[in-house]
DNA sequence: ATAAATTAGTTTATATTATAAACCAAATAT
DNA sequence: ATATTTGGTTTATAATATAAACTAATTTAT
């Protein structure tokens, strides 16, 4: 009948970040901030969980002089995903 | 870019309930307990919320000499629900 | 040169939510 | 008579989300 939905993905934002790296494959912590539309704290603390649950991949460089936050899908992430909106659709069937 | 998704709605277990009653107009606590395979203390819950958010209604009578806790979608969860699923939307095309 | 403001975040505290455990009342079965 | 089941509710606890406060360094303005 309804089938269980991933809670990691089951939060309005980090369904937004790994909805927004499916179509990009990469993004910085700023990009991502500003079109989820999320306190950088928030942001900081679900990209955190994404990371160590293996969806996403972080690395932390620098750009010029500024330290930035590079986000990217993990293959993991990818089919936790397709997993979720396949799931998903057992309750959206009106 | 991504909607805000409904809070209430936002829920397995919530979701769920709506999604049921979207398609029978009308079921009791236990067959919904049995759908969803919630426990009854959140099934209790969860229907008490929806309740007061008037997305269902909720009516109590006997069946025989047992209770029997009667639920409806409300035409305002019909639509809470169909704007739920169209928000979702822009979170899962990849 | 120094102070103020901005960038790019992290950490921590708090509010909200979900879940489970304990409970209740009545009915039925042993 | 008492044990179990039905149909729930209430309350306590765990998990989660969010916001506020903070850090550290960089620009920009004075």
């Amino acid at each position: 009948m309804f089938k269980e939905l991933d809670p990691l993905l089951h939060s309005q934002l980090r369904l937004a970040v790994i909805s927004l790296l499916i179509g990009l494959e990469e993004a910085d912590f700023t990009f991502i901030k500003e079109k989820t539309g999320a306190t950088s704290g928030n942001l900081s603390v679900q990209i955190d969980k994404l990371e160590k649950a293996k969806y996403i991949s972080v690395v932390k460089t620098f750009k010029g002089k500024r330290p930035l936050t590079t986000c990217r899908i993990t293959t993991e992430g990818i089919s936790a995903f397709e997993k979720y909106v396949s799931n998903l659709k057992t309750y959206l069937n009106k």
